[in-house]
DNA sequence: CTGAAAGCGCTTACAG
DNA sequence: CTGAAAGCGCTTACAG
C-alpha cells in the first residue's frame, strides 16, 4: 500500500496543501513544520503518485512541440514511430504533444514553427537542429529568456543552451565498425571508406572514429583514401568499380551513410560480394535485406525509436515531475546486427 | 486537447457511466445506444486517459506478485533492476508489486509463495520457472481455475497455460554466435564449445543453434567435441589446457555459460589469448572486463533489464487496461557487443 | 437499461 | 503561514 499525501498530512497534523508546499519547497510553510513534514515523508517512504499528479496537471495542459527535419527519409520515419509512442503516452497522462514534420532541411521553417509554438504557449520543444546561426541564437533565446527548454535529437548543435541531446555518438559508432572490420578481415589488407556528403558532420565523425581505430588497433590494415558518393547510388557504384580496379585485393568497405544499394549491387555484378567484407549503418528494411542476402556482413545502428521517444518523455517528465535529465548527452545504444539477430 | 468520456457522453446525450459500459462492452446498455456511443468515440478519436483510469483503479488495489529464482546470480541481479523499475512505475500508477527472491532453484518454495500470494488476493504473477511437474500443474491451476494470469520470464516452461514468456531465444543466440565465429575465424579451422551443465536446457539450445549454424554456413570449420565445465572455473581451465594439447591449432572457443574467467585466464597463461577467438554470453562486469582486455572478442547478451521490466508491465497493463500481450513469446533482443559499444 | 455520485491522489487558486 | 475546496478523467457500487 503506497503512502499518500493524505497520510503524511494526518501524521503531521496539517493539511494536504501544506504537505505539498513543504515537499516541493514552494515556500509559505513555517520552516520547522516543513522539516517535520519532510522527515515524516522520508520515514514513510513516500513516493508521489504519477497518476494523481498527471490528472491534476491535466488542467494546466502542458504542451510539448516536436519539430523533425528530413522527415521524409526512412530513418526519420523510424524516429517518428518513437515520437508517436511518446506522444501517445504523454497524452494519456494529460499532456499535449504537437508534432511538425519538415521534408528536407529548412532552418527557416523551424524558426517559424518555434515562434508559432511559443505563441500557443508551448512549455518545451524537441527538435532536430541544423547548422544555422539564427537557429542557434533562437534556441538560446527560448531556453534562456523565454524559459522554454529545448531538447535536440538526432543531431546536436554545439555551444547552445539546449537542455540535452539524444542521439548517437557517431565517433564511437565508427570505432565500433573498425573493431568489427579488424576482426573479420583478420586484421590485414586494404580497406576503403565510402561516405555520403563530405560536409555531413555525422558521417565525418564516423570516418574519424573508424580510421583512428583502424590505425591504432590494426596496424596491418591499409586504409585506402575515403571516397564520397554524395548520396547517389550511381556515383557509389562507380566508386566501387574504380576502387576495385585500383585495389584489386580490397578486403573491406565501410559505408558511413546511404548508397548501400549502389555499392552492394556493383559488388554483386563484379562477383565480389562474398569475398569483400562490407559494414554499413542503420536498420532500414533495404539494408537488412542486404544483410540477409550476405552482401552486407554487419549493420551498425542507432536506436531510432529511442531518438524519437526519449526527447518527448524527457520534456514531459521535466514539466510534470521537475525531473531533470541525468546528463546533457543521451547517447543511444550502438547496436550491432548480423544475419542472425536482425 | 484529448477527448474525454464526458465529451462523448454529452455528444451522445447520455451519462459517463453509460459511455463507459458501452465502450467496455460491459453490457447493460441498449445495443442501439451502445453502437451510437462507439461511433461517436471513434469519430472523436477517443483515447482513454491512463492517469484517470489508474487513479480510479487504485481503489481496487491491483496486486502483482513476482517470484525470482537463482536471485543470487549476477545476471539475475540485473534482471532485478528491471523488476524494480517496473514496480516503481506500476506503483506510481496505483498498482502494488510484491517481489520474492529465492537463492538457487527451489520449486517447492515457489509453490509456497504462489499459495501465499493467492491467499493475499494477487491478480497476476510473474515467475522464473524450473522444470518441475508440480510447478507446471500449479501454473495451470492458477491460470485456469483461479483466473490468475502467469507470465514466465528468463526461462519458459512448455505446455502450460502461462500467458506469455519473456526471455531470450537461446537457439537464435547460439546462431548469432556462430555467425560471428564464422566471420572472425575466416570461416575455417577448428572451433570448440565449452558449456556449463549438460542438463541446462538454455545452454543446450545455444549449443544446438551454434553447431547447426556452423555446420550449415561454414563447412570449412571443424567443430571439436563439446566439453562441460559444470560451471567450475578450475574444470574449465583444465578443459582449455587439454583442448589445446589435442588441438594445438584451435582457432576459436564459444562459451555458452559461465566460467569465462577460468577459460580466459588459462588462455592468457598459455599465451594464446590474442590468437584464439573467444565469444561468450552475458554482460556481467567481469565479462566486460575480459572484452576490454582483448581476451574476449565478442559478448552476446540477453536484455536482462527487459526480462525484469516487461513481465511486470505486461501483467499491469493486462490488469489495468485489459491489454493482451501481442504474442505469447516475447523474445528479448539479442545484443552483440565488442570493445567499442560495450 | 440508465444516471447520479463518490472517490482514487494530486495541484492550485482562494480565503483567511 | 495554513486550510478547505474544487477539479483533473476515470470506475464502480448503488438507486432507480
Amino acid at each position: 500500500m503506497p503512502v499518500t499525501l493524505q497520510q503524511i498530512a494526518e501524521a503531521a497534523g496539517v493539511s494536504r496543501g501544506t504537505v505539498d508546499r513543504a515537499l516541493k519547497n514552494r515556500g509559505r510553510v513555517k520552516p520547522e513544520v516543513a522539516d517535520k513534514i519532510k522527515k515524516i515523508a522520508e520515514e514513510l517512504g513516500y513516493q508521489p503518485s504519477l497518476a494523481g499528479r498527471a490528472l491534476a496537471m491535466a488542467r494546466r495542459n502542458v504542451k510539448i512541440g516536436v519539430i523533425q527535419q528530413s522527415a521524409q527519409t526512412p530513418f526519420m520515419q523510424q524516429v517518428y514511430e518513437g515520437i508517436l509512442a511518446a506522444k501517445q503516452e504523454a497524452e494519456s497522462l494529460g499532456g499535449n504533444v504537437d508534432v511538425y514534420r519538415i521534408n528536407g532541411v529548412d532552418a527557416g521553417r523551424v524558426l517559424e514553427i518555434m515562434e508559432e509554438l511559443k505563441d500557443n504557449g508551448v512549455s518545451g520543444i524537441a527538435l532536430t537542429p541544423s547548422e544555422d546561426t539564427m537557429l542557434k541564437k533562437t534556441i538560446d533565446t527560448f531556453a534562456g529568456e523565454y524559459g522554454i527548454p529545448i531538447v535536440t535529437f538526432n543531431s546536436d548543435v554545439e555551444d547552445t543552451k539546449r537542455l540535452c541531446f539524444v542521439g548517437q555518438n557517431t565517433v564511437q559508432s565508427g570505432r565500433t565498425a573498425a573493431g568489427l572490420m579488424g576482426e573479420i578481415t583478420g586484421g590485414a589488407g586494404e580497406v576503403a571508406v565510402i561516405s555520403g556528403h563530405n560536409s555531413n558532420p555525422a558521417l565525418n565523425n564516423r570516418i574519424k572514429g573508424f580510421c583512428r581505430e583502424i590505425s591504432g588497433s590494426y596496424p596491418d590494415i591499409k586504409l585506402v583514401k575515403t571516397r564520397y558518393s554524395y548520396d547517389d547510388d550511381w556515383v557509389a557504384a562507380k566508386i566501387v568499380e574504380e576502387l576495385l580496379l585500383e585495389h584489386p585485393k580490397l578486403k573491406g568497405i565501410y559505408i558511413t551513410g546511404s548508397t548501400v544499394k549502389g555499392i552492394c549491387e556493383m559488388l554483386h555484378n563484379l562477383g565480389r560480394e562474398t569475398e569483400i567484407k562490407v559494414i554499413a549503418n542503420d536498420f532500414l528494411e533495404e539494408n537488412k535485406e542486404w544483410v540477409r542476402s550476405g552482401a552486407l556482413n554487419f549493420l551498425i545502428g542507432q536506436d531510432s525509436y529511442v531518438q524519437g521517444y526519449e526527447p518527448v518523455m524527457i520534456l514531459f517528465k521535466l514539466l510534470l515531475e521537475d525531473e531533470q535529465p541525468g546528463s546533457s548527452d543521451r547517447y543511444t545504444e550502438i547496436v550491432i546486427k548480423n544475419k542472425y539477430n536482425l
